[in-house]
RNA sequence: GGAGAGAUGUCCGAGUGGUCGAAGGAGCUUGACUCGAAAUCAAGUGUGCUCCGCGAGGGGUACCUAGGGUUCGAAUCCCUAUCUCUCCGCCA
């Protein structure tokens, strides 16, 4: 939720934020700045007639006891006079709380101040691991290549398009990369491994952001429970309504899900092969900060989600989001575009953002220092590290020989068991 | 799914219509004692909104799971929801 004082005391930075992020509803920081000093009003008016009410209220006890009987009948007159004042002043609060409420949501986070201007286009290459492998022979496709123990024609049957069967070893290898990637984060990283439901509330859903403006990407239930579009949600929600210690944070969670989505709005994109799916599985990374480390925290989340790539041979670049790419509740983002030589392209594999208080502020996820009265909102920040498809999708091309078989990475042996996938 | 019991502050726990932001205890903070620690003693210790003040701070108001209702007045009475526990049923 966007911070309603921001808007009172910085509005112009926060106009030239929505500017650059092209936000298309920004009149809704007037509006917001409106209902802030109505808000404001009305709270003034109604507390003083419920001090009224109040301090007269102390008298009854005593008048009813020793009073005489015109005292008594003031006193209940007066009283009754005072609640229905008070009583008039209530529907008016809850609808301008409402209503503000309503607009707050609405409104995405405030951009980091170095965001690079622009779309999708203007993201900024940051970092380069690794080369393009060099082939003799013309790399194929995964989807190609992989045929037959991928099959989106049974995925279809089962459920619809956009899900997938994987057979034998393929489907070996995404449950492997499963284990690998969460041993590394909670073996050599520091990361805390959690199991979290696959369907939430709505409550948990709005602290996250996904509720309530964009309800049609999700799969709903008729319980009013949503399927999870990423483990960032539950995870992030662990902390929700909760006062955290500051010498507990930073606090680093790492979790394995299936993600389910809808992918409305991308009919005909990426409709071919195993890229976009409305479920799929990964690794997610989840952190909660103080604010002055959550710049350092996602340099070294990035630097976590990169790892994988690595240890996988993998070769990669890292870019920064321009302002109007990046996701609604995100201050900063970068993204990680693992190469794929059978399309000719580089492929986010994951994106690893810092939400600043956005996500805090709507969960109400609090920390206090020590020795501190006051408490402060946390900084939410996290990265797939991995997302599991892409990156199987990512070993079958760039590993792949002429023959069709695909040589399975160094790291995965022991894992798998065997140095060679041969698709039937 | 059926029957019953319950939900109070960081935690435990008292409180059945006004004087309750809420007894008592634990924890924590500060001070005293101590070479230091423990024990002991003393004081302090929730959150949000809002108003006043440069500030230290002060005033008002709301919050006893959540949402409604009764009442001049609700932690306390009524209704609904959620969750927890006990018994029965069902079940991987």
């Amino acid at each position: 939720m966007f911070d309603g004082r921001l808007i009172m005391e910085q509005k112009d930075r926060v106009l030239a934020s929505m500017h650059k992020r092209n936000f298309k509803d920004i009149h809704l920081i007037e509006a917001a700045a409106e209902l802030i000093e109505r808000r404001k009003r009305i709270i003034t008016e109604s507390e003083t007639a419920r001090a009224q009410q109040n301090k007269r209220s102390k008298d009854m006890p005593q008048v009813m006891k020793s009073g005489t009987p015109e005292e008594k009948k003031a006193i209940q007159e007066d009283l009754k006079a005072l609640a229905e004042q008070v009583k008039a002043f209530q529907p008016r609060v809850k609808a301008v709380e409402e209503e503000l409420d309503a607009v707050l949501l609405a409104i995405p986070n405030l951009l980091a101040d170095d965001a690079p201007e622009g779309g999708e286009e203007n993201a900024v290459e940051v970092s380069v691991w690794g080369e393009k492998p060099q082939f003799d022979f013309t790399p194929k496709e995964h989807d190609d290549l992989a045929k037959g123990l991928f099959d989106p024609e049974r995925g279809a049957k089962l459920a619809g398009a956009r899900f997938s069967v994987l057979w034998g070893k393929l489907a070996t290898l995404e449950r492997v990369l499963i284990q690998f990637m969460l041993d590394i984060q909670t073996r050599e990283r520091g990361y805390t491994e959690v199991l979290t439901p696959l369907l939430v509330n709505r409550a948990t859903m709005t602290a996250t952001g996904q509720l309530p403006k964009f309800e049609e990407d999700l799969f709903k239930t008729n319980d009013d429970l949503f399927l999870i579009p990423t483990a960032e949600v539950p995870v992030t929600n662990l902390h929700r309504d909760e006062i955290l210690r500051e010498e507990d944070l930073p606090r680093s969670y790492c979790a394995y899900t299936p993600c389910f989505r809808r992918e409305a709005g991308s009919y005909g994109k990426d409709t071919k092969g195993y890229i976009r799916q409305h479920q799929f599985n990964k690794v997610e990374l989840v952190k909660f900060t103080r604010p002055e480390d959550s710049d350092a925290e996602l340099m070294k989340l990035l630097r976590d989600a990169e790892e994988i790539l690595r240890r996988l041979g993998l070769h990669y670049r890292v870019v920064r989001l321009a302002a109007q790419d990046q996701g609604f509740s995100s201050s900063k983002t970068f993204d990680i575009e693992v190469w794929l030589p059978g399309q000719g392209r580089y492929r986010e594999i994951s994106s690893c953002s810092s939400f600043t208080d956005y996500q805090a502020r709507r969960g109400n996820i609090r920390f206090k220092r020590a020795g501190a009265k006051a408490t402060e909102l946390c900084h939410t920040l996290n990265g797939s590290g991995l997302a599991i498809g892409r990156t199987l999708i990512a070993i079958v091309e760039n590993y792949q020989r002429a023959d069709g078989t695909i040589v399975v990475p160094e790291a995965l042996r022991p894992y798998m068991g065997c140095e060679v996938i041969t698709p039937a």
